[in-house]
DNA sequence: CCCATATTAGAACATTATTTCTAGAACAAA
DNA sequence: TTTGTTCTAGAAATAATGTTCTAATATGGG
C-alpha cells in the first residue's frame, strides 16, 4: 500500500481557515509553518495552492450542505426552521470549517483558475441546493427571496457577530427562531 | 500650489473593493490595470499597498459610521430601527462602499503591519460605535446581544444575499424591520 | 516667464511566493 | 529480503509581486 501519511486533509483545512480569517490571505509557506507539514508533502496531496484552497472550500461547503439538506426534508411545526437552526448549530460542531463557511468568500478560494474537476463539484454541490430550496417554495408557498432570507440570511449574519473568536451561544437560536418566524409565518398558506 | 490630481481616492478604494469581492485579493499591478494610474502615483498618494488598503477600509468604515451613529440617535417609535435600517439604504446609497463594508473582512484591509496611524484611526472609530451601542442599551434596557442582532446581525445578514451582483431590493426593509421587532420589541421595557 | 511645488509615469530593482525536483523513508506483499 | 508503491522532505529554480527611483509634466504665484 506504500507509506502512510502523517497528516489529515483536515489538519490542513482547519489551517487554510484560521490563516484567511487572521491574515486575510492564505501562502503555501504559512501552511508549513502552521501545520508542520512539508512543501513537497502538500503538493504531492493538493496539485497545487489552487487546487488546496478549492479543496478546503468544497470540503466546508460539502459538511454544511448535508446538515442542511437534511434538515430542511425534516418536517417540523414550522416548515424549514430546523433548516434555519443548522447554521448555528454547524458553528458549534464544526468550529473550524464554520471560519471558513461563516467569514470567508468563494472568491477567496476558488477561481477560473480552479482545477475544472473541482470547479464542477463546486457548481453541482450548488445546484443541489437551489433545486432544494426551490422544491421547499414550491411546497410551502414561500416565495424565494422569503425562504432565502429566513434560511439562509438571518443566521448567516447572526452567527458572523460571534465568529472568529467566540463560540456561538445556545441562546443565539431563539433570536434566529423568532427572526424567521416573523418573517416566514405571515407568508405561509396557512393550512 | 502644484499639479492637480488625474485620479480622486474613491476612484481607488471602489477599484479595490471590486477586486476584492472578485479576486479575493489586491494586487498593486491589478488596481494600475483597473484604474488607469500609474504605480507612482499610487505609491505618492498612499505610501504603500499596506497604506492604500487600510485607508479603503477606514473609508468605507467612516462612510457608514457617520450615517449608522446619526440614525441611532434619532428618536422614533421603534428605538433603534432607523439605525438598523441604515444598512440597506447604504448599500444603496454607497454601491461601492457596500462592496467593502458587507463582503470584506478587516483582515483583509489591515494587519499588524498596517501604519500605526491608521491603525490608532480604527481603535477610535471603533470606539466611537461601541460608545454608542453602549449608550443606546442603557437608555433601552436592550441587552447588549440582542441589540448588536438587531442593529446589525440581520441587516448585514440580510443584504448579503444581495452583494455582490444584485442590488439590495427596498422590499427588503420591511422585512429586516419584521426580523428587528421579533428580537428587540419583546425584550423593551414596556413605557 | 520662471520658479517652487505637487503630481504623474513606468522601467529597474528587490523581495517574496509558488512550484519543481531529487533523494530518501515507511509500508505491504511476494 | 526484495520490490513496488506512496508519501515525506526541503533545497533549488522559477515566477510573481511590491517598492524605489529618476525624469518628466502640470499648475499657480512672484
Amino acid at each position: 500500500m506504500g507509506r502512510r501519511s502523517t497528516f489529515s486533509d483536515d489538519d490542513v483545512f482547519a489551517a487554510v481557515g484560521r490563516m484567511l480569517v487572521r491574515d486575510g490571505e492564505v501562502r503555501m509557506q504559512s501552511v508549513v509553518e502552521e501545520t508542520g507539514v512539508s512543501v513537497g508533502s502538500l503538493y504531492h496531496r493538493f496539485g497545487s495552492r489552487e487546487g488546496l484552497l478549492a479543496r478546503a472550500w468544497l470540503d466546508t461547503l460539502g459538511a454544511f450542505h448535508a446538515r442542511f439538506l437534511a434538515a430542511l426534508d425534516q418536517p417540523g411545526e414550522v416548515p424549514g426552521l430546523a433548516a434555519a437552526l443548522e447554521t448555528p448549530r454547524f458553528c458549534r460542531a464544526e468550529p473550524d470549517k464554520a471560519l471558513i463557511l461563516v467569514c470567508c468568500r468563494r472568491s477567496e478560494l476558488m477561481s477560473d483558475n480552479t482545477p475544472e474537476a473541482l470547479q464542477a463539484e463546486l457548481a453541482a454541490a450548488n445546484d443541489r441546493v437551489m433545486v432544494a430550496i426551490d422544491a421547499f417554495c414550491r411546497h410551502t408557498g414561500l416565495p424565494l427571496e422569503i425562504a432565502r432570507l429566513g434560511l439562509i440570511g438571518f443566521p448567516l449574519g447572526a452567527v458572523k457577530l460571534y465568529l472568529p473568536g467566540e463560540p456561538v451561544p445556545e441562546a443565539l437560536d431563539a433570536e434566529i427562531e423568532r427572526a424567521y418566524r416573523a418573517v416566514v409565518l405571515p407568508r405561509l398558506a396557512s393550512s
